[in-house]
DNA sequence: CTCGGTGCAAACTCTTTGCATTGAC
DNA sequence: GTCAATGCAAAGAGTTTGCACCGAG
């Protein structure tokens, strides 16, 4: 768990704090709350705050190193390492556990999951943009 | 705004809060925040706490009368009627405007929301359910 | 009349902000 | 040495809970 896989891009500055919450990040295989991070980098032993960790994760989405994603009923926002790479999930609605899904042309979606022993009851897609307004805005 | 559409289904007492909250959410085409939803019924001249419409949205949740959802970075839990119709929904990142796409087979999502003047920048699909674990506990 | 529903206040959780201090460059 | 980042405390937003009173059945 010691080991340190990705640099932080030059333009952010390097700081314990920071190359420890990207090191938790790196060595997690699904989204994180604010708290598990702060928790996991403290047994890593980095002292740091939890306001701390908001910042560094703000700054971390902001430069798109992370992903920030609350599950659609509410709760928690939870962080993932930026993968560059489409990813779809099938979440349990009782343990949480999150069954990260092969490829995305949505066919067969379906099938996968209930191969793995998982029962769909519902899904969600969305898409995110800007509509005319608001791209014209930002420019 | 003072009709009222759709009955309290029998087994849940009828109250003035809840038959208020029912309208609301009737009226409304988007989903809404319990915030908003308190105000629109007070506009319907309907006196009511803002807990008790967290109280009765719970209620109509677990009731599958209305359906809850978060925008995916976050922020307030938003409701809305349960139509019992697959939704699927773009929203924009500027305004947090909420496009409701037709129909559901995914393919030429993208070229309807183009058409739509709406740049996607990204979009999320995930399917709830399930596994088999929870899916025994719960029997 | 009874018991669940509501008004209201207060607690709680997650997240953000302000400010003095620390530490990276 | 400078200025941004952090530690820490405290505030804020959204939501939940506790309890006494109210009102639907």
């Amino acid at each position: 768990m010691k080991e340190q896989r990705r640099e932080l891009p030059r333009g952010i500055k390097k700081t314990r704090q920071r190359e420890c919450v990207l090191s938790v990040l790196e060595n997690s295989d699904y989204p994180m709350s604010a708290v598990d991070i702060c928790g996991s980098a403290q047994k890593e032993d980095c002292r740091l705050w939890l306001s701390t960790v908001y910042r560094i994760l703000e700054l971390f989405v902001k430069e798109d190193l992370a992903l920030k994603t609350t599950m659609p009923d509410g709760g928690t926002a939870l962080y993932e390492l930026n993968r560059f790479r489409h990813r779809h999930y099938a979440v349990c609605l009782g343990c949480r556990r999150v069954l990260e899904m092969e490829g995305c042309p949505l066919e067969g979606f379906a099938t996968e999951l209930s191969e793995r022993d998982f029962r769909v009851t519902g899904h969600r897609i969305e898409m995110y943009g800007y509509c005319k307004e608001c791209d014209l805005k930002r420019q």
